[in-house]
RNA sequence: GCCGCGUUGGUCAAGGGGUUAAGACGCCUCCCUUUCACGGAGGAAUCACGGGUUCGAAUCCCGUACGUGGUACCA
């Protein structure tokens, strides 16, 4: 039964892509290769009104970010393309004329204007529903209540036009949905949903359906934003092709904002403090730049493991999970019901978790950019040597600047405040301690032996010494043990340092 | 308004008739470390409400409330 299993993940270029559309990616990739099957991605582009210029490149781009990349697309081909709906015009009129010939959609001609004013007349009258369907079609101007001829003549004639989909009322129109179980409708209260707009292009209705048939598509996992919509998709694979062909579906919880309060979408941006989209994402009209969780330092391991997580789990304790392992236990039956809200504390943990996790080797690149983003070009034998000792403090991958820089460059500011009770006994202290460094085995053991013997014999507490030690090399109260930055710095630098912080004391 | 979907600590969640109702994030305390982390040990905090069914309900049923999605020639 599992045989052939194609799944597809169809955006719109209008936009950067967000936690829920990757994640909708995700689950459609994990099933897909769980089951040996094809991930294929296809764009809508059908909106002529809202495509972005470069926003399908962007997209790509993400995907490959996330190690979700397709394996059929516009970019790579594929059997069955093109997989661009704007290339595929020609395919989806055919299927409208067939519905409209077999009666099962029809010609409409009302302007925007007309639906307004019933929508109107509909509200005064305190209709429970505004839509334009079964109760309202036959008040309308279209191909049911215009004769043949005069239909004819008017599509001649150019005037613009719809076909909308004739949803007979009275029915029962159920599905069996993944996650949710049978979800049914009354046919009654879905609308005549319009097919093809006036421009010739289809809506998403049409296009999904026949795509999915013509893609083979097997499984079509998606927001819980379609669900109310999911009965004109029944419909049409019925009069079109029989719904035992039809996809299996299941609708994706949605990813709520923080505070609970609605679906979080793009324009949450910066507002919520923190990022929504994948990668950095500009816009082209405006040419505002909102930020991603690649360029705010997360690593594309945690980004997926933490948006896997965020609604479904494998039942055991288990939270870090590879992208191998995420393939291996994923099932979509444990996919929860109900919409979760994004905590950035807990995606921040996740990252944290991943670069603890991390080798040096496949940390350096990304924090060789880090530096680099922040004007210092990192010495790569050094690089290497400090990774290890400073990723334990690091939850993002830009927090290695701070906690690493330095490793390269004296500090400039010091938290001098920090050094309380300072006195002339611990200013001699260090005195005669950068002299005697001159002679010390430059290893750990050997500087920590150095400076505790001199700290008995000066009669002063190791422990009150530590922190100026620590504000001279580092500049502040943060870092590994004194003793290792020293080590690493090297014995010049050490006492360059000592010096400087004391000449300001 | 109408239709759909949902509801276990602040958040993510396990549990699907009998449990001291797991675990994680965050928060708090302590230990380690005289830095910041990491690590370790503890702590506070939960089954939306009301009715049923049952010996027994977080779990099954019905209502209500609340939330959320849709209600476009957007996807």
């Amino acid at each position: 039964a599992m045989k052939n299993v194609r799944v597809r993940f169809a955006p719109s270029p209008t936009g950067g892509l967000h936690l829920g559309g990757v994640r909708t990616v995700l689950y459609n990739y994990l099933f897909a290769r769980q089951h040996k099957g094809t991930f294929v991605l296809r764009i809508e582009d059908t909106d002529q009104t809202r495509f972005v210029e470069g926003a399908e490149q962007y997209i790509f781009d993400c995907l490959n970010w996330c190690g979700l990349t397709p394996d059929e697309s516009t970019l790579q081909g594929g059997p069955f393309a093109p997989y661009r709906q704007s290339e595929r015009k020609d395919i989806y009129k055919k299927y409208a004329d067939q519905l409209v010939k077999d009666g099962h959609a029809y010609y409409a001609f009302d302007t925007p204007e007309e639906l307004e004013a019933m929508r109107e007349k509909l509200k005064a009258s305190s209709s429970n529903s505004l839509q334009y369907d079964h109760s309202i079609r036959m008040k309308m101007k279209n191909s049911l209540n215009l004769s043949e001829a005069e239909t004819t003549q008017m599509i001649d004639n150019g005037v613009p036009y719809v076909i909308r989909i004739k949803v007979e009322p009275g029915q029962n129109i159920s599905f069996h949905d993944m996650i949710r179980g049978d979800v049914h409708f009354e046919s009654n209260t879905v609308d005549d949903k319009v097919l093809m707009k006036a421009d010739g292009m289809p809506t998403y209705h049409l296009a999904v359906v026949v795509d999915d048939y013509l893609m083979e598509i097997s499984h079509a996992f998606r927001g819980e934003e379609w669900l109310p919509s999911a009965p004109v998709h029944i419909l049409l694979w019925k009069h079109l092709f029989g719904t035992d062909k039809m996809p299996q579906w299941a609708h994706l919880p949605l990813i709520l904002k923080p505070d609970g309060h609605g679906k979080l979408s793009k324009r949450d941006g910066d507002a919520l403090g923190f990022p929504v989209f994948a990668m950095n994402w500009k816009d082209h009209k405006t040419g505002e730049i909102t930020k991603g969780f690649k360029e705010t330092g997360f690593l594309p391991e945690a980004f997926v493991n933490m948006l896997a997580v965020l609604g479904w789990n494998d039942g055991s304790e288990q939270e870090i999970f590879s992208m191998d392992e995420m393939i291996g236990k994923f099932s979509i039956d444990r996919v929860h019901k109900g919409g979760a809200r994004f905590d950035f504390e807990k995606a921040k943990w996740y990252n944290h978790e991943w670069i603890k996790r991390s080798s040096t080797e496949k940390l350096f690149p990304l924090v060789k950019a880090v530096f680099t983003v922040n004007g210092c070009e990192a010495d790569d034998e050094l690089l290497h040597t400090i990774i290890p000792v400073i990723k334990d403090r690091c939850t993002l991958t830009t927090d290695f600047y701070q906690q690493g820089i330095f490793f390269f460059q004296s500090p400039s500011v010091w938290e001098l405040s920090a050094i309380s009770k300072w006195d002339e006994n611990k200013k001699a202290f260090f005195l005669s301690f950068i002299d005697r460094l001159e002679t010390t085995d430059w290893n750990m053991g050997g500087i920590e032996n150095c400076f505790k013997e001199l700290a008995a014999e000066k009669g002063i507490k190791p422990g009150e010494l530590q922190l100026p030690m620590r504000i001279m090399l580092v500049g502040g109260k943060f870092g590994p043990a004194v003793f290792q930055i020293a080590y690493i710095i090297g014995k010049e630098e050490t006492i360059s340092r000592i010096k400087n912080v004391l000449n300001q004391l």
